[in-house]
DNA sequence: CATGAATGAGGTTTCATTCAT
DNA sequence: TATGAATGAAACCTCATTCAT
């Protein structure tokens, strides 16, 4: 019998260590010899999991996002109407949160020149932004916002303030603790309240 | 006898080379063989104007910063009311703005893991904030929206929005001509008009 | 409780399954990983029967010499004077024979640098030359051609002239289909009945 | 003005340095660094000639036929009737001699398994076959052989032997010195001298 | 000033071999 | 016996940097 070893919790492993060095070093700083020190392997074992750095690179990126989505799903089911706490997972708060994200902004600049990566961001987005859309809807539902003509160039709009906010959060921690990236976010929603009515 | 050459033209000619190759291949990508090919010299001339990789890469955002700021100026002079257009010169619209563009997105993700980097970062981000921050001033003087009770947050949040349109565009031209990344800053302009009245 | 298993056929399993991979990818190409999804075992299963991957290759040698003496016995026990028909068994012909003689082919090269490798070469080489002397000693017998006055030079003579229009024949499959290889084998047996009467 | 070198130059003499360790130790014991030491330069400079490592084999396999055409040519001007000593040209007799032919042999087992090596191969071997072509209608001419019915063919038989005893006497010099090779080489041509008048 | 050949450190990748199970 | 995960040495290759010209 060969060592028992369960090959996907390896993977995400390695993935998660990745993730770590990305978060630390950047992704063009990553090094497969960095990944394995973090991970507690060699570079031969990295290799044995992925076919080359590439992936893993795609698995620290999916890794990350897989880690958001569940602290997502999480949070709508303990606290469906939360609007503003679902969202605010998708914002660098909490050590955790901001090296998935930074590990998930790392990849916007890579994805810049490489389609491949473009098009699994693009799956990303739209399923997030169809999560967005969702929680919009129910906003909508409750009476708080009115309906929108466009869902989902509202739920774009949404996206595009969270992405803009964490990402200026990412580069100047210091300057935007938790309160102040929540803050914006309830200034936009606010608008949201106040305006959706004139059909924008 | 040396030949006469203008020290700062040929400096930016190669930090524009820069941003071309940069744009094209991605910031980790950049190979100074390359910039040198696209500036028509060597390598050995490029660092004759530059101390290492790091500083033509600086070079080359400052550049893009540079002539993104000389458009806006331009812009402001002959238009100093349109604050549409003066908003849409920092989205990525036209392939001089794109590339631009995508020079200034491509130093986020480095400055994550680069102090260095973010301290510049936070430099132009300021002056672009105080320029935003001033044209909504014009928008309130004029009666637009009701003067805000917090500037700098008012202005940071529409940087957020115009960020996150900017990278979404960059990531999906296709998807994103410019009348749809137009339209969503309109939206954005428009709660902020029909919502700034309650003090947000 | 171990396994019954019959070491040598397994052993000449996975020296027939290097033999398709080198016939394949050639024999520098072979990986032992390869070697092991071919035969249906993993690496370590080879590392039990074979001291080492120099160890494997001899064996898919001594397999492809072996199958080939195998074909080249039978045919003399069933056709005795044929002659064309038993030398032709040495050249590239049908799909199993062109696998056998590229493991064999591919073995010169390597053996080039690798005196244990020429030794063994050398051993198989007196063997078949000896064969091909007593093939040619019976042509004289049957009067078809004088007796030989050198016969290990005769025979070497033919020796090379297969190994030359084999050689050719494996590179170039598609110009050299059976006729054409059996028909230079022709024209150098009709050369030798025509000529050996002079005493060469 | 930059270090003068004579880029070709430079180039052949990698690729003769690459020669060199193949004969010694073999094409699959080809080691860059090893080249690199033999060339006296390091890898870097070789990769800067060479786009990677399959190139410098291929230009050590032009180099090599190219200075056996190169031995070739001369012997041709010198000595035009002299069909024993052009032939000759292309067995391993003398050190340069069997160095260039063992590379040359060197390339067939990879051939076998390597398309476009395969192409360059046949390339090679039509001129060569060409000039033995020339060679025998030189001897038909003088009447010391009845003329071909097939050209091709007769050309393609030496091509064979000369082939499989260069083959011999590369893996086995000791047994193989110039005399034997050349005896061999008689022998066929002998038999060429009797026996072509049958119009095989 | 400018060149670009050459360096050489350092990264990724391959793969024969080992060994706990 | 057999497994196959893991090792780790060694190879190839890249590329910022240097320097003779």
């Amino acid at each position: 019998m060969p060592r028992i070893v369960d090959h996907d919790s390896r993977r995400s492993a390695i993935a998660a260590a990745a993730c770590r060095v990305i978060a630390q070093r950047g992704i063009d700083g990553l090094k497969l010899t960095d990944v394995g020190t973090a991970a507690g392997c060699t570079t031969g074992a990295i290799t044995h999991y992925f076919a080359d750095k590439n992936a893993v690179l795609v698995a620290a990126l999916d890794h990350a996002i897989g880690a958001m989505n569940l602290r997502i799903e999480r949070r709508l089911a303990r606290a469906p109407g939360d609007v503003l706490g679902f969202l605010s997972e998708t914002l660098p708060i909490g050590s955790r949160g901001r090296a998935e994200i930074v590990v998930w902004y790392s990849f916007w600049a890579r994805a810049l020149s490489d389609p491949a990566l473009v098009r699994r961001q693009r799956g990303m987005h739209k399923r997030w932004r169809a999560q967005v859309g969702r929680c919009l809807a129910g906003m909508a539902e409750r009476g708080e916002i009115a309906p929108a003509d466009d869902p989902v160039e509202q739920a774009e709009g949404l996206c595009a303030v969270i992405n803009g906010i964490g990402l200026r959060a990412s580069l100047d921690p210091g300057e935007w603790p938790a309160r102040r990236q929540v803050g914006q976010l309830r200034r936009y929603l606010d608008l949201l309240r106040a305006g959706s009515g004139d059909g924008v």
